[in-house]
DNA sequence: CATATGACACTAT
DNA sequence: AATAGTGCCATAT
């Protein structure tokens, strides 16, 4: 199987939510400007979800800018059990407080 | 090179 | 407050 080189967009992006400490969660618009790309909030669920396969992908501390966990291919039942294990709130599929917890990469 | 798709965001209604 | 429409960026085909 040919493995896929990681595109300059993945490991940019990578890189952002690897900052992102436990128990803290960020959204993609964010993770956008911490690469420099402030308007790129699709492309970075996109190269998050090649990520899939990554080492440490917190992938599940990022969510949508009002809170909602977003999607997640394969399941977001799984990001949101994820992030309840993180300490977080998860309501209807969206995130109690999840502005309290959010990390704005100082 | 153009079109279609996607883990989003913002504004208007 | 909720829904719909439009905009933006990157990747895949």
């Amino acid at each position: 199987m040919a493995r896929e080189k990681p595109s300059q967009l993945q490991k940019d992006v990578f890189k952002a939510t690897a900052k992102i400490p436990r128990g803290k969660i960020s959204t993609y618009a964010l993770v956008a400007e911490a690469i420099g790309k402030p308007r790129a909030a699709r492309a970075v669920g996109n190269a998050l979800n090649k990520s899939s396969g990554m080492p440490s992908c917190p992938c599940h501390r990022v969510v949508k800018s009002d809170g909602s966990v977003g999607g997640f291919t394969g399941g977001t039942r799984r990001k949101i059990f994820l992030l309840r294990k993180e300490g977080l709130e998860i309501t209807s599929g969206n995130v109690s407080g999840f502005e309290n917890h959010l990390y704005k990469f100082r």
